[in-house]
DNA sequence: CTTCGAGGTTTTATCGAAATTTCATGTGCG
DNA sequence: CGCACATGAAATTTCGATAAAACCTCGAAG
């Protein structure tokens, strides 16, 4: 029932692991800002751990598009630019309208049932903790992202699924390093509800483009304010 | 001063790369067979390097999903069943057929030509060194390669295009690991002949009905071929 | 005959130091 | 005064060794 996912150190297997978590964690979150640069001696002291775990954990997160390898010139974190944002978002639209298609196209009576379920659970859980300022719910969060999944699984192509999973990642980090928390004047309940109701109508033509507008108006947001606050 | 190592050493930056690209090398063509137990002591020996260089490449090969990793229980070579293969290939097709849609719709002038160009010269290079009996032309392969990131150049999605490059190499794994190397009865060249010029003209709809059929005709054969000859 | 457990062996994960490369600074010459 | 070069320092990469974890074998009990 209850994750208790904060101990870790506890739960990961190897330092390594352990290191590329709360690494990435570091990343998405903005507190290591694009670009700077990772030196495995800082970093093997404030993580408490060896130079061998900390450059496997950096080896992956250049793997992933987290951070950038140098030769000869250690690591850094990924750039972010607008036109990065840019090509993300693209990415992300094209590749998951055509995963949104398939799902409507191959999708069985057990997906629909799965995604009217997550919508309703997304429905059910507060977008913000408090009401008047907003304030992150990590319950929503995994909501959100378990409806974004659900929309796509009946596509039966789990590389492109694992594509999408980073590529939400990716635009996470986006969004955290924008100072815009709330986008104000925007319904997205309505939105993901208006998305889940013409997936359940296999209304493919229209999904998609309810899709595409979902993810390119957050993404316009950002990238203003990106634009605005300097990268 | 003295350049006692091989000439992939030469080129690539440090120890580490050059392990990789090996490694990566062997498990593509097939020398290293899915499943196969990736023991860190063995490895260094035979590549001749130590364990830190052979478990970054090993770390990044994961990263990129041609080898998995076991906690606490090493490596192995990424496994290759006619399931995954079908996930594959269908990933394929969703995600190039909307690459080739948006670059048709956002190709300019420029692209067009390249694209051109790309068809021309692999119509020119020879599929087989051998007219008789097939045997892989490294030119022709790479003219191939050029041909399909021609297509898709234009649609202004970095992160999507790196995409497909990676599905491009595990396709071709799989097709190193059937038997079958020429497929008798096909017009490989009509194909893509066809393909560019449906894209030529814009039309996106035959244009992504092909390149779909491009792919499907390959990975039928190749699927049928791997449950032949187990796997 | 099967199942479970203890001990030894193999393999991985990690640490600390040496070797190689790059970057920065200062010096000499045109 | 500017540029090329040499030198020193810092960082990365690599190696060898140690510690920890998992696998295998073997034997005994149910």
């Amino acid at each position: 029932m209850s994750q208790t996912a904060s101990f870790s150190d506890a739960r990961d297997p190897t330092l390594a692991t352990a290191v590329h978590r709360r690494l990435r964690e570091d990343i998405l979150s903005g507190r290591l800002p694009p670009g700077q640069k990772l030196k495995l001696r800082d970093l093997a002291e404030s993580y408490g751990a060896g130079a061998s775990p900390m450059r496997e954990a950096l080896s992956k997160l250049a793997a992933e598009g987290l951070a950038e390898r140098l030769e000869h010139r250690g690591f850094r974190v990924a750039a972010a630019a607008p036109a990065q944002l840019d090509g993300l978002i693209r990415s992300r639209v094209l590749v998951e309208c055509a995963a949104l298609r398939e799902s409507i196209r191959r999708g069985d009576a057990a997906w629909e049932e799965a995604l009217l379920l997550a919508e309703h659970r997304l429905n059910r859980a507060a977008r913000s903790l408090d009401p008047h300022r907003f304030v992150a719910n990590p319950e929503w969060e995994a909501c959100h992202l378990r409806f974004h999944q659900a929309l796509l699984a009946a596509c039966g192509a789990p590389p492109l699924l694992a594509f999408c999973d980073r590529l939400r990642e990716e635009a996470r980090r986006y969004r955290a390093l924008s100072n815009t928390l709330a986008y104000p004047g925007r319904d997205v309940a309505a939105e993901h509800a208006a998305i889940a109701r013409a997936t359940l109508d296999r209304n493919a033509e229209k999904a998609a483009t309810l899709l595409a507008q979902h993810y390119e108006r957050t993404g316009a947001f950002v990238g203003a304010d990106l634009g605005r606050g300097g990268a």
